[in-house]
DNA sequence: TGACCTGTGAAAATCCTGTGAACGCAGGGG
DNA sequence: CCCCTGCGTTCACAGGATTTTCACAGGTCA
């Protein structure tokens, strides 16, 4: 199940982009700091102290790759080429102590997007990633990641749209956006403020029943197009939360038919109170 | 009509190391240096000593800008801006004399994409400037020559035309490279804002509705030489996709007249929010 | 039962897209 | 050098689609 991660907060405009960064270096006094700013920053970062072959780095799906030559020793310029060919995509910083004019404009020339020279500032060199890293995206925007699953449906973003069985839930624009943003934090409750905020993009004001009232317009679609699922859970007092499960006819007004829930929602599980329709 | 143009901005670049440079900078002698080398490299520069409208920027088809803050005075933030908010696509690289850390951060954050600190060798300014070009040229590794199929159509990027069986849509530059870039994509949904950076090369004014138009007069040419196919759809609020199907002409407001795909896209074929006629 | 919440339906307010036409510019002829 | 023509931009409007807002009804919790 690896879900979760990719950019959550990425709904519309949000210009803090999580980055995917593999650092190979040893210095230890340097990464120390450089962690803890990437933490803050919400960055996946992999610290790795020597080379990995380059197919390991593709799988990694990274968006950056910082590295100090100084680690690999004589094979630096040969395994820098080879990443480079490799992975095009890839940016590709490197962060050394001291460096002459031409072993930055070979590294340059080979494929490297920049050179950072220690001592450093951590802000810097994140500010350096983060530029290449946008020129990078901004080259493919649409490596667009796979379609979600969510029980009977198909969450496509590069449609703004979501089907059943290739049927269209004919979702609008905001309608699209919401469910996205619940099928992303899938198990978990979202109050409506935390709703609002990352949808609308701006605060909600007091007495806003917007979220209600898409949430009951997805409700119809879903139904209409999937009866059987249950998808949008309301938990009373707090908010929603997207988890399909098959309906379990319980007619029955009994003590809820205990789903076997998926463990993101923990201790909220049995906060069920009731279940749309 | 006399095309037989080059690489416009975005659409195909030919993979030419040339590269177009405008640089903006009273350091004679830096200058005389630099010029010195682009010649031998064989770019195409333009030396600026003052700041001029970014609109003009857009004019050059510029690969990248070198500039010196120091020049600019007290306007160097706001145009950095500028230029980095209207040409996303621009290859920025600031290169000045003494600078502080919290002036490159701010400035990489902007969206300027790397940050020289002289004095430097000209080799590296060279070398970082092509780095820096070198990814927005990535972006289309559309190297395919051979003419792409959509519906009764065919797109023929060597003559920046396309045909229906045999005749020419007689379409105006934009317009082929409107429909190049939507076809392209095909099945995608494209917001206008991209549209409009990818084919246009810049970043659209808020309000701008050159696409729509645009989309309007394709969709004239496409149905008076393909009646009884639709190939762009609008997506409400989102923007626009392109996805040749033949016109199930249902008149009748039946529940959806569910039309098998014609399997390109596999089994999302059917389904439209609004067809345009 | 009373105070709150949430689900609904529908009206009202906004926003978005399709269009037709006017403008301005640049190139080609005359 | 001036006029004509093709193209790309801008505008303003009309018809719809989508969002918000409201007033209520029905549930939930203490």
């Amino acid at each position: 199940m690896g879900r979760a991660f990719i950019n959550h907060g990425a709904l519309h405009l949000n210009s803090q982009q999580t980055i995917r960064l593999a650092v190979i270096d040893d210095d230890s006094g340097f990464m120390t700091v450089l962690g803890k700013r990437t933490d803050t920053a919400g960055w996946q970062k992999r610290v790795l102290s020597s080379a990995i072959p380059p197919e390991e780095l593709v799988a990694m799906k990274l968006h950056a790759l910082l590295l100090n030559p100084a680690v690999l020793g004589d094979e630096a310029w040969d395994y820098l080429e080879r990443v480079c060919r490799m992975l095009p995509d890839l940016g590709v910083i490197v962060c050394t102590g001291s460096s002459t004019v031409a072993q930055r404009v070979r590294a340059l020339r080979i494929g490297v997007d920049d050179w950072i020279t220690k001592p450093c500032h951590p802000e810097e060199a994140m500010a350096r990633i983060e530029a290449v890293s946008r020129r990078r995206r901004r080259s493919h925007p649409n490596v667009e990641v796979g379609p979600l699953m969510a029980g009977e449906m198909e969450i496509r973003a590069d449609r703004f749209q979501a089907f059943v069985n290739g049927g269209s839930l004919d979702l609008t624009r905001r309608e699209f956006e919401l469910l996205q943003l619940l099928a992303e934090s899938r198990g978990q409750v979202l109050e409506r403020e935390t709703i609002y905020q990352r949808v609308w993009g701006y605060a909600m004001a007091h007495g806003d029943r917007s979220v209600d009232v898409f949430i009951r317009k997805l409700r119809q679609k879903l139904e209409r197009r999937s009866p059987g699922w249950g998808y949008i859970h309301t938990h009373f007092g707090v908010g929603y939360r997207f988890d399909p499960e098959p309906v379990t006819d319980t007619t029955l007004h009994g003590p809820e038919a205990h789903m076997p829930g998926d463990g993101t929602g923990a201790s909220l599980e049995d906060q069920e109170l009731h279940v749309s329709t």
